[in-house]
DNA sequence: CAATATTTGTCGGATAAACGACAAGGGAGT
DNA sequence: ACTCCCTTGTCGTTTATCCGACAAATATTG
C-alpha cells in the first residue's frame, strides 16, 4: 500500500491530498480521544473524505497509524538531514540522538494508556533505521551481510533508546550515547575511526 | 456556473475542496503580483489542482476574481448576522455600514493598479446587496414591485458608499449613514417607521 | 517586422473519490 | 437471552479530477 519513501512527490494530487487530510484529521483525533475509541468514521468525518476511500489507502486504522509514525519519523530524520548523507560516526550520533528524541516526545503527544503505542512504534521507526543503516552499510565494503548487520544494529538502537527513556533519573543523552556508541558500532561490524 | 447562495453546504467535497483551493490561492498571489500578471497556471500551481480543473467552474480568471468577491461580501453579511434576518431600521443601517467598510478594506488589499477592480466589486456588491433587500422586501406589501426598489436601493448604497470612501476628509461613518438614511428608503420607497 | 516562447481554451481517456447500499460484526442496555 | 444501535468492510455506479496533447491566441525577444 505505502511502500517506499521518496517517491511521495511524484504521486496523484488527489491521492496526496487524501493522505494529508487523513493524516491531519488523525493527529487532532489523538489528542483528544483514545485510540481505541477512535472510529474511522470520525476519522474520515474530520478528514473531509468519504469512508469508503479510506479503505482505498489503508485496510483499517493501525495501517493509518504505522503510516502516521512514519511519516514522522521521517520527518525527524530529513530534518536532521541524516537522509541522503554518507555514514559517519557523527552522523550515526545524530541517529542514536534522533530515535531518543522522537521516542521521547512521542510519549507525551498522545493521551492514550501507556503501552498502547509502543508496539507500533517499535516496527516502524526500527524498519526506517535500518533502511536508513543499509543504505549506509552498502556504501562501504562489508564483512558482514548488510542486512545482518543493520537488523542487529537497529533493534539495538531502538532498544537502548527506549531504555534511556524509560529510566527515571538519567544521565544526558550526549554522554548515554557516547557510552552506547561502541556497542552499536560493534553491531555494525565497524571499527571505530 | 456558481448560482445560488445557501446550497453551499451540499455540495460535493471534492468540488468544495478546489473552489477553496482555487480561492487561497488566488488569495495569495493577489497580494503578491499586479491582477493582468497572474495567470491561470500560477492560480492552478499554487492551488495544486489541474490547470484543466480550473475550466471545470470558472471560464476564465475573472469568474474567479467575481466569486471571491462574492464570497468575502457574503462572509461580511454573515458575520454580521444580515442574512436571514427580518428588516429592520437598523438592519438597513448595518448593511450600509457592512458596505462602506467593505469598499475600504478592500481598497488597501490589493496591490494592483487603482481601478481595476472596483467594476467587478461593483456588480458583485450590489448584486448581493440588491439580493438580500429583496428577500427583505418580500416580508412587507409592496406598493412598488420589489425589484424596482430593490434595484434603486442598491446602486443608491453603493454609489454612496463608494462616494464616501473617495472623500479626502470624511464624516464619521455612523454620522454619514445617519445623513444618508432617507435616501436610501425613500428609494426603497418605506416609510421611517 | 519576424521568431520564439508562453498562455489559453478544449478535448478524450484514465483514475481517484463520492455516494448509496448491503450484510456482518460487536456493545450497551433491557 | 434479546433487541437496538453503531461500526465495519465491501461492492457497483456516478462524478470530479488528473493527465497529456493540441491548436489558437498572446506576449516577449531579437
Amino acid at each position: 500500500m505505502l511502500d517506499n519513501s521518496l517517491i511521495e512527490e511524484k504521486l496523484d494530487p488527489r491521492v496526496r491530498r487524501t493522505l494529508q487530510f487523513l493524516e491531519e484529521a488523525f493527529s487532532t483525533l489523538i489528542n483528544e480521544k483514545d485510540f481505541q475509541s477512535i472510529s474511522i468514521q470520525d476519522i474520515t468525518e474530520r478528514a473531509g473524505i468519504n469512508r469508503t476511500t479510506f479503505y482505498a489507502h489503508f485496510p483499517d486504522k493501525y495501517a493509518l497509524l504505522d503510516y502516521k509514525i512514519r511519516q514522522d519519523f521521517r520527518a525527524e530524520i530529513e530534518k536532521r538531514t541524516l537522509n541522503a548523507c554518507h555514514f559517519s560516526e557523527v552522523n550515526l550520533r545524530a541517529l542514536i540522538v534522533a530515535v531518543c528524541e522522537f521516542i521521547g516526545t512521542s510519549r507525551h503527544q498522545c493521551k492514550s494508556p501507556r503501552g498502547q503505542f509502543e508496539p507500533f512504534m517499535e516496527v516502524q521507526v526500527r524498519g526506517q533505521v535500518k533502511e536508513l543503516l543499509l543504505t549506509w552499510l552498502e556504501q562501504g565494503e562489508p564483512n558482514m551481510p548488510p542486512e545482518i548487520a543493520a537488523t542487529a544494529a537497529s533493534w539495538a538502537i531502538y532498544g537502548l533508546a527506549q531504555y534511556w527513556n524509560r529510566e527515571k533519573e538519567r544521565m544526558p543523552l550526549d554522554q548515554f550515547v557516547e557510552q552506547i556508541l561502541p556497542l552499536v558500532e560493534a553491531n555494525l561490524q565497524l571499527s571505530r575511526v
